[in-house]
RNA sequence: GGCGCUAUCGUCUAGGGGUUAGGACGUGAGAUUCUCAAUCUUAAAACACGGGUUCGAUUCCCGUUAGCGCUACCA
C-alpha cells in the first residue's frame, strides 16, 4: 500500500512564525514536518505570521522568513504575500476578529474582564510561589459586578480579557503521537485573551484563525503540550469542531536542553551565509525525528524534499528530542557539495562566498591598503576562511587574565546579539559594554579583532563585522569561546 | 515547587517477548594517495534503574531516577 492511499480527507496545515528576529531553524523544522504532511494529503499549506507582540516586532523579520523558508523549498500555497482565500494572514490585521470573538466569549460568560494590575499579578505570582503553590491567577476579577466593569472602562482602563477555566473537571485531547493527555482544570490558568493595548494573545488569535483558516492538522512543537487545554476549552467555547494535534519533538543543544541561540546557530540566515546547502539542510532536519522508513533506498540517510514528500511517516516520528548535531549536517552538505557537477559547484560559489555582492565591497575595504593585486588575500583571508582560531598570544590583552577574557569575550557576544547590524550600533554596543567593564576602546575592539580576523591586524573592525554578517560574526565568537573552553589553561 | 512530555552506542536512529541489538555521523587503526580530503577495510561504543507479567524481557505494565517543556498582558 502506497502512503499516498490513505489520503482520504483534504487537510489544511499552517506555520506560524512570529516575526521577531532572524528566521529559526525551529522554524523550518516544523515547517518541513506541515509541508510533508499538506503534499502526502493534497492538502494546503498556510504560512501565517503572528505579529501579534508588539514589543518584540522586528520589521525585517517577515522578509527574512519568507527568503529562508522558499530558500529550503518550502513553499506555502497561503500566506501573507501570496494570498488565499482566508486572509488576511497578518494576525495585526485581524485585530477586528478577534475582538469580536472575545466579545462573544464575554457575552456567553466563558471570558470575563479583569483589571489586575501587573503589580498586584506579581505580587499575587511571589505570595503564590512563597507558599509553595502553582503560580496562577487568583480569580479576584471573576467576580466583579457589570458595574464594577463599567466603572473601570469608563475611567479608561481597558483591562483585559480572560478565560474563564472550569473549576471542576479536566480536560482531555488526543495527541496523534503520544495518544491522549489530560489536564485538570485546577492546572488550566485563566489566561488571557485579549491584552491591553487591544492585540490577542497568541493562544485566542491562534485558535480563532486556525478555525476561520479551516486547519484540520495543528502540527507544532511539544513546548506547546501544556497549552493545549486552553486551547481545547476554547473550541469548545465556541462551539467549533477540534483539529487534530501533533506536538513535534523540540529540537536540543548539545547539553538537551530546547535549542538556543546561546549554544547553535539557530538563524536560517547563518546557515545560508555559512555555505550549506538548502537540500542537505533540508535532509538533515527530515532525518531528526526518524518520519522516513529505515530501509528506503536500501537504508540510505540521503533524501530530497520530493522523496521525503512520498515516503515520509508521520505517525513514525520519535517523541524524543534530538540533538541538532552540526557534525552530522556538516557531513551531509559535504556529501552534497561532492555530488553537484563542476559547473553547480562553481555556480554554488559564485552566487556566494565568490560573488560580486560579497567581494566588491572587500575591495573597497583594501584598495588602499595593498601595493600588488596578488596582496588581496593577505588582509582578506578571514572574509574567506573559515578558521580564525587566534593564539592566546595574539587575543590576550596585555594586564588581563585569560579568565577575564573569555568572560569579557562573551559578554561581548551578547552585546553584539542585540545589536542592529549597522555600524553605528555594533560600536556603540560593544563601547558600552567596554565602559561598563572597565575595559578600554583599544582592548575591546582588539579582542573582536583578534577573534574575527586571527590576527591583531585588519581592515577596520566595524566594516568587516558588517560585510561578515551578524550570523556568522557571532557564530565565530561563540565558536572561539567553546574551544577556548575546551581547551586547559596552559601552564604558565 | 506544580503540571506535562520523554528515555537504545557520544550524537541521529532501526528493531522488537527468545537477535552476535542493525545502520549512519563522529572517534581509533589500517589500505590507497606526492600532501590533504575523498574512498575502501576494520575496531571500540547502547537497551537509565527497580519491581512486576512471563518459561523468557531491552521490548508489555507499574514505580523510581534523570532530562526537557510549560508555569507572562512572549510566542
Amino acid at each position: 500500500m502506497s502512503p499516498l492511499s490513505d489520503s482520504a480527507a483534504p487537510v489544511r496545515v499552517r506555520i506560524a512564525p512570529s516575526p521577531t528576529g532572524d528566521p529559526h531553524v525551529g522554524t523550518a523544522y516544523i515547517g518541513l514536518i506541515n509541508y510533508l504532511y499538506a503534499r502526502q494529503r493534497n492538502g494546503q499549506f498556510v504560512l501565517r505570521i503572528e505579529d501579534t507582540d508588539r514589543t518584540r516586532f522586528v520589521p525585517t523579520s517577515e522578509a527574512m522568513i519568507f527568503d529562508s523558508l522558499r530558500w529550503l523549498g518550502l513553499n506555502w500555497d497561503e500566506g501573507p504575500d501570496v494570498g488565499g482565500p482566508y486572509g488576511p494572514y497578518r494576525q495585526s490585521e485581524r485585530t477586528e476578529i478577534y475582538r469580536e470573538h472575545a466579545k462573544q466569549l464575554l457575552a456567553s460568560g466563558h471570558a470575563y474582564r479583569c483589571f489586575c494590575t501587573a503589580e498586584k499579578l506579581e505580587a499575587d505570582r511571589r505570595q503564590q510561589i512563597a507558599a509553595k503553590l502553582p503560580p496562577r491567577y487568583p480569580g479576584t476579577c471573576r467576580a466583579l459586578t457589570a458595574e464594577q466593569v463599567q466603572a473601570h472602562l469608563a475611567a479608561g482602563d481597558p483591562g483585559v480579557v480572560r478565560m474563564c477555566v472550569p473549576l471542576e473537571g479536566s480536560t482531555t485531547f488526543t495527541d496523534e503521537l503520544r495518544g491522549a493527555i489530560t489536564f485538570d482544570h485546577h492546572n488550566v490558568d485563566d489566561q488571557v485573551l485579549l491584552k491591553s493595548d487591544g492585540y490577542p494573545t497568541y493562544h485566542l488569535a491562534n485558535v480563532v484563525d486556525d478555525h476561520l483558516m479551516r486547519i484540520t492538522d495543528v502540527i507544532r512543537a511539544e513546548e506547546w503540550i501544556s497549552s493545549t487545554p486552553k486551547h481545547v476549552l476554547l473550541y469548545q467555547f465556541f462551539g467549533w469542531e477540534l483539529p487534530r494535534f501533533w506536538h513535534m519533538p523540540l529540537l536540543r543543544n548539545q547539553d538537551k536542553s530546547k535549542i538556543s541561540k546561546r549554544k547553535n546557530p539557530v538563524s536560517l540566515i547563518y546557515y545560508r551565509e555559512a555555505g550549506y546547502l538548502p537540500q542537505a539542510v533540508i535532509n538533515f532536519l527530515g532525518l531528526l525525528g526518524g518520519g522516513m522508513p529505515a530501509d528506503f533506498n536500501h537504508g540510505t540517510e540521503k533524501f530530497t524534499l520530493d522523496e521525503m514528500a512520498q515516503h515520509f511517516r508521520h505517525e513514525n516520528i520519535r517523541t524524543g528530542g534530538p540533538v541538532f548535531d552540526l557534525t552530522k549536517l556538516k557531513w551531509l552538505n559535504g556529501e552534497y557539495l561532492r555530488a553537484l557537477s563542476l559547473d553547480d559547484f562553481y555556480a554554488a560559489l559564485r552566487g556566494t562566498i565568490l560573488s560580486d555582492s560579497y567581494l566588491r565591497p572587500i575591495a573597497a575595504l583594501i584598495q588602499t591598503r595593498i601595493e600588488l593585486l596578488s596582496q588581496f588575500g593577505d588582509l582578506t583571508g578571514f572574509l574567506l576562511n573559515d578558521n580564525t582560531h587566534p593564539p592566546e598570544s595574539v587575543y590576550l590583552p596585555k594586564n588581563r587574565t585569560r579568565e577575564e577574557t573569555l568572560a569579557f569575550a562573551a559578554e561581548q557576544i551578547i552585546a553584539l546579539e542585540a545589536a542592529d547590524w549597522q555600524p553605528a550600533s555594533i560600536e556603540s554596543a560593544l563601547k558600552r559594554l567596554g565602559e561598563d567593564k572597565q575595559w578600554s576602546v583599544k582592548e575591546n575592539f582588539m579582542l573582536v579583532r583578534a577573534i574575527l580576523t586571527g590576527s591583531t591586524m585588519s581592515p577596520p573592525l566595524v566594516e568587516s563585522m558588517i560585510l561578515f554578517g551578524k550570523a556568522r560574526s557571532i557564530d565565530r565568537l561563540r565558536r572561539f569561546l567553546e574551544t577556548e573552553k575546551k581547551r586547559p589553561a596552559p601552564k604558565a
